[in-house]
DNA sequence: TGATATTAAATTGTTGACAATCTTGTGCGC
DNA sequence: GCGCACAAGATTGTCAACAATTTAATATCA
């Protein structure tokens, strides 16, 4: 948070917590608030322009979907998975977007695939404007958009979830060689595998892509307090 | 709620919102608290014995697991899920269920399935002692207990979650000769059929208990206030 | 009687003050 | 300088009063 705090931009109508929890995820999407950040509640008040309540209700929800770690007098704080977790969000990844778009493959309408296909070109025009931000949280809410099709609500809202955690994870565990991110054709060939009518390729390609993901993670100890020790002792010299 | 409302037993500890959920969980799961239900800030402060905030904090949490319903100004209502995500849920759970079960399947060791069948004792005891609301309840943990062997936190976070709608939905949609619930048998072939090493009969027994639950279903149109008028006309004479 | 406007009660929403707790900084003794 | 007790500041937790809204009850009139 290096630019000036909180230059109170005009708001029209006050915001509710919804609204913070989803400024809050579109941060942790964009990979603008990294994991282990420490949220102050007064902070996010006066960049928000709420009320404490407000934030205090946001961080329950985001809470509740493991964005953020609340911890009793100590606040919240950008939640920070650790390697088995994350093992765990991949899994059932795997398993809940395989099923939406297996149901997403025998639902989606022509409108539906050509608001893909539009999606996938607004993802190639942040790329080649280098708004990499912008397309990071783009390849994110592409999952979401093709889970929608599926047309199952409980199981894209956990889906959306796991995306957040995954941006999480991403941001943690990411090499940086490593193409940590969904690649631009990668997207292309799912889309063009189930309007072509072969859903088991899309889900070939889907899994393959979240375990290219996964391998691109390198798991290295980040155990909060000693972690930071090893740091300063290699950066002694 | 024709009994004493508030008899103020005994807390040696102050409540927290998350037991405050659970309690209103379990209530639900026992089909003690109709879908429907008004739940008035005041009378669950006076129940638990907790502050306004505490039970507003559970009523955020609860509302974002779909178990009550929050709408400004009008307060908490116990959900009241439709038809239609009635059955989304039900192929949530198909899908998320079955690859838990299916994970169970190469991880449970001796002690769990010694767990389970324990569990399915107390069921059993509880179905002769004629003890329905708890019956009601275990059989409802049963699924959850098999799912925890499955070993994947959010995968079984979001089965809980859709193991609390689904009482709802019976208790709404649950015809009376039905059976609506979990036979007894069933929870035994399908914990028999995992400790022989058959996961394949273990996800056909779930799927086939599954429909059969939703098979058991009568959506008869229940629109809220015309519901009332009908049932009246009809009992007036 | 039945429908509608008005008032009273009940319920929820918001706010701010205060208490409890944690964190940081300071000073003391060694 | 190091360790530790202590105090000051910052942050979170709790609570109760007040405001806003909804719901129920009552009165009024056709």
């Amino acid at each position: 948070m290096s630019r000036e705090a909180a230059k109170p931009v005009f708001q029209p109508a006050v915001l509710t917590e919804e609204d913070v929890c989803r400024r809050v995820r579109d941060s942790v999407l964009e990979q603008r608030l990294a994991p282990g950040t420490r949220l102050t509640e007064d902070k996010l008040c006066t960049v928000f322009g709420v009320n404490r309540t407000v934030v205090r209700r946001a961080f329950l929800l985001l809470s509740r979907d493991k964005i953020v770690h609340l911890e009793k007098n100590k606040g919240a704080v950008v939640a920070t998975p650790t390697p088995e977790e994350a093992d765990e969000v991949f899994e059932a990844r795997r398993v809940v977007e395989s099923a939406l778009i297996t149901q997403a493959a025998t639902r989606a309408t022509p409108a539906d695939f050509e608001g893909l296909r539009t999606h996938l070109k607004t993802e190639k025009a942040a790329l080649a404007e280098a708004d990499i931000a912008r397309w990071i949280r783009l390849t994110g809410e592409f999952h979401i958009l093709l889970a929608r099709l599926g047309g199952n609500a409980p199981m894209l809202a956990f889906l959306e979830q796991l995306v957040f955690q995954t941006s999480l994870i991403i941001a943690l565990y990411g090499k940086a060689g490593a193409p940590s991110n969904c690649r631009g054709d990668d997207h292309e060939r799912l889309v063009t595998a189930l309007e072509q009518g072969r859903p088991e390729d899309a889900i070939r390609l889907l899994t393959d892509h979240l375990n290219s993901i996964e391998a691109g993670l390198d798991f290295v100890p980040r155990d909060d307090t000693q972690d930071l020790h090893q740091i300063f002792a290699a950066s002694a010299g």
